[in-house]
DNA sequence: GGTATTTCATAATCTACTTCATTTTATAGC
DNA sequence: GCTATAAAATGAAGTAGATTATGAAATACC
């Protein structure tokens, strides 16, 4: 039950259950291991699942009518990714979600979820706390973007997620911040050359 | 007690309350009337209530090193409005919130607002659900931020909330929408002509 | 281990949008 | 209603970042 550590502590993080409870709760998770280029979430399928990532790498993104690509959200260990508009109201998909490199996910399906949050409060208030950080973290996302240029978005990011800036394709984390792979080369560059 | 219809609607399409259920919620709600340019929020201050509006229109903002103003979010009739970071863990507030027109609020403190969920946990779904569809409200802007032209920005905007978009000042809704208020003038003038 | 396919780098050209400066129009306060 | 002030419109000039094109490097895969 390795697999399941890293969830357990991620709970205790957040909200204190007892032993059972956490078993309660992590029991509903199942383990799906996905290779890399796989996807998880589809456009026009609707996505059924609240995905844990134990190990690996993943992205979320979308196509435009032009055919190009904007990343919405990557996920590495102990983050949780999804379609969110999809999932939390089981409509279909407008994204894609893909494993970047082989993963390891911990899974729960909506309907799971739900019985879960109605057998216990706590669980409730863990879904609540989950909710109210992702907007939070989207928010300060927002005012990211309508406040800085693409370089001092680069630096941020590097500077907060140094983990993920150094693994995950340059095309992919260029249109995450909202600007062209050749444009995200140029300001590489120059920093270099500083 | 006509200021808390709107309220109790609210909660009514939300969650299933009783009568003396829905009365413990609103009453932990005080009113408060605000005066236009009036703030409820300054950076620096922790934004100390959720604040649902009953009557008026406020805009949240942020200024950057070099004055310039970017408004994070509007609230008019039925929205709810607050330095979100600020109010959910409880740290200095980065925005104002200031009311565009005289305005009429219900807050609810941070600590009303956790005896509340404690107390009963239909009231900590209520919050859940709030903060579920907050984030996902704020990921379709940042999906629009990343895949859309600025006069797409703006086409999307007036069609999903034409209320706003003729109620608010233009210089602070091309700053919502991430473009001078040049631009936008422009953008709508090109409309007029075709 | 060699070839096909992705990914990244570099550079020239182009454009959506900004900046700055000025005028016109609307709003607020007495 | 009149004046002060803020907001919006207009236009010229400038720029951050996109687009297009090509080659080099890395990675995948049989």
């Amino acid at each position: 039950m390795a697999q399941y550590e890293s969830l357990i502590k991620h709970l205790q993080d957040r909200i204190e259950l007892s032993e059972e409870e956490m078993n309660q709760f992590v029991s509903n998770f199942k383990i799906k291991k996905i290779k890399k280029r796989q996807f998880i979430v589809q456009p026009d399928f609707v996505a059924k699942h609240r995905n844990y990532v134990v190990e690996g790498a993943l992205r979320a993104y979308v196509v435009n009518d032009e055919g190009q690509e904007h990343t919405i959200a990557f996920a590495i260990e102990d983050w949780w990714i999804s379609d969110y508009n999809s999932y939390i109201y089981q409509q279909p998909a407008t994204m894609f979600v893909m494993a970047l490199e082989d993963a390891v996910l911990l899974q729960i399906d909506f309907e799971t979820e739900a019985k879960l949050k109605k057998a216990n409060p706590k669980f409730e208030t863990f879904f609540r706390i989950t909710a109210e950080r992702t907007a939070a973290f989207f928010q300060r996302r927002i005012i990211t973007n309508l406040t800085s240029s693409a370089e001092e978005r680069y630096d941020k990011f590097t500077n907060q997620f140094p983990l993920i800036a150094n693994r995950v394709p340059q095309y992919a984390l260029a249109s995450y911040l909202g600007m062209t792979t050749e444009f995200l080369s140029k300001i590489k560059n120059n920093k270099l050359k500083k």
